[in-house]
RNA sequence: GCGAUCGUAGCUCAGUUGGUUAGAGCAUCGGUUUGUGGUACCGAGGGUCGCGGGUUCAAGCCCCGUCGAUCGCCCCA
């Protein structure tokens, strides 16, 4: 293949049910968003490279090494978007969203971070967002995870996609924990694995959930956040977890969840399932009070979530294929004007309707029945003498929409 | 960034221990006595076997490199 026609690594173009599978997933959460009244937004994919850096932590790896930054021809840094959340603060604040606290949005589309592509990952991926910004309420967490749920479950995920809870606390409790692991894992330094080694000063809670089993006896002996909650901290999330028994959620806690961005508080959750190999994650997010005040907003309680949509589409049963009710078929030219005036009456009373006419007349015939339409319409013109006949092989609605209709003028 | 596996027609794949002109299905196009036709039959076009080098009388097949894909590590939706 010439090299220029090689698409962008990590980057899909889909047609046919893999389209179909994605759109089902974004129809699927714009009608349950809807009926939780998330107002849809629209933010940009470009934005300041510095509302990405200053929000999500310079040390993570998503800002310090998978971020797509350039410069724009007038010098100025700018980044496609690695997720929603920070974009929409930003408009939170430089729109004078703030009018409509407490704000429920939601939006979807593309998102890029350079990663080494494998199953349910790409560099540019498309996500769902929801986001309840300017409610320090448990109950913002509740209806939030309570959506989430609702969108899973119309997916068909209900049972396969469970949800993994946690609280890492306010950020008196979170550094207290922070600083209680670093203590715990650094006298066993020699003992981690080489990546938790380098974990160690860059992440320390990320050990805990670490893959290699020479971590798991230390991680299992460590701290636990529970130990270091504050008292509004145990009750924000006692609270939280009653909320979604009266709402019907089903949860698991997960004392050792940590969610890698920074700027979470607070409730900290994940609906995982053991049906995409590395990438269980399908949908996370938690509280972030303290992502507002990071841009330079006054402080502003937030929750929110992502969901992949390459992920679900992946998780969901195939949708059902879209079906064409007529095809016009048109055995000579003397008809075909007839069929355009067919078609156009028949499509503006919503029967979608396609129109063969290229071919000879068997192989119009053939194609039309490959299309496997719920009537084909067959318009011939012998002797100059337009006639019709109509074929049906499920609900016939052809001929009474084409009662009223004179096909020859 | 690291590791493993894999690259043959537009798509899905076959191709024997290295041996003549690289095959099939699907798709596309054409034809099959003007046929009331139910996914048929016949035929055609389409390949520098990812790319570059090497070994050999001979390479789709063996070796090296490179690009890409897939899966995993890291990280994450």
């Amino acid at each position: 293949m010439v090299q220029s026609l090689q698409p962008v690594r990590g980057t899909q173009s889909l047609i046919g049910e893999e389209a179909d599978r994605f759109h089902a997933v974004t129809a699927a959460f714009d009608r349950v968003r809807r009926l939780y009244g998330f107002k849809r937004v629209e933010v940009p994919i470009i934005e300041p490279t510095a509302v990405f850096a200053r929000t999500m932590g310079e040390t993570t790896d998503v800002v310090s090494k998978e971020m797509y930054s350039f410069e724009d021809r007038s010098g100025d840094s700018i980044t496609l978007r690695p997720e929603f959340t920070a974009g929409i603060a930003r408009a939170y604040l430089s729109e004078g969203w703030q009018r409509f606290a407490p704000l429920k949005v939601a939006s979807h589309g593309p998102a890029f971070r350079y990663e080494r592509p494998q199953k349910g990952r790409f560099r540019q991926f498309h996500q769902l967002d929801a986001e309840i910004i300017g409610s320090a309420e448990p109950a913002a967490d509740v209806e939030l995870l309570a959506f989430a749920y609702q969108l899973l479950a119309e997916l068909g995920l209900g049972k396969s996609a469970i949800l993994r809870l946690n609280t890492l606390g306010d950020s008196a409790t979170r550094s207290a924990w922070r600083d209680a692991l670093y203590a715990h894992f650094a006298a066993r330094r020699s003992d981690l694995s080489e990546d938790s080694r380098d974990r160690l000063d860059r992440n320390p809670l990320r050990i805990l959930d670490s893959k290699a089993h020479q971590d798991w006896p230390i991680a299992d002996s460590a701290p636990v956040i529970d130990d270091y909650l504050s008292g509004e901290a145990r009750d924000f999330f006692g609270r939280v977890t009653e909320g979604l028994d009266a709402a019907g959620v089903p949860w698991e806690r997960a004392p050792r969840l940590v969610r890698g961005l920074d700027y979470y508080r607070h409730t900290a959750f994940e609906f995982v399932t053991d049906q995409l190999g590395a990438q269980g994650t399908v949908l996370a997010g938690g509280r972030y009070d303290g992502l507002i005040e990071q841009l330079g907003g006054q402080h502003t309680p937030a929750v929110g979530w992502a969901a992949g949509i390459e992920r679900l589409a992946m998780l969901i049963d195939a949708p059902a294929a879209e079906t064409l009710d007529v095809v016009v078929v048109v055995e000579d030219d003397f008809a075909s004007g007839a069929a355009w005036r067919a078609a156009r009456h028949l499509r503006s009373h919503g029967l979608s309707t396609e129109i063969m006419a290229s071919g000879s007349a068997r192989k119009r015939f053939d194609r039309a029945v490959k299309r496997g339409p719920a009537e084909i319409l067959v318009l011939s013109g012998k002797d100059a003498v337009l006639t019709r006949r109509v074929k049906s092989f499920g609900v016939a609605r052809v001929e009474g929409v084409l009662a009223s209709l004179d096909l020859s003028a």
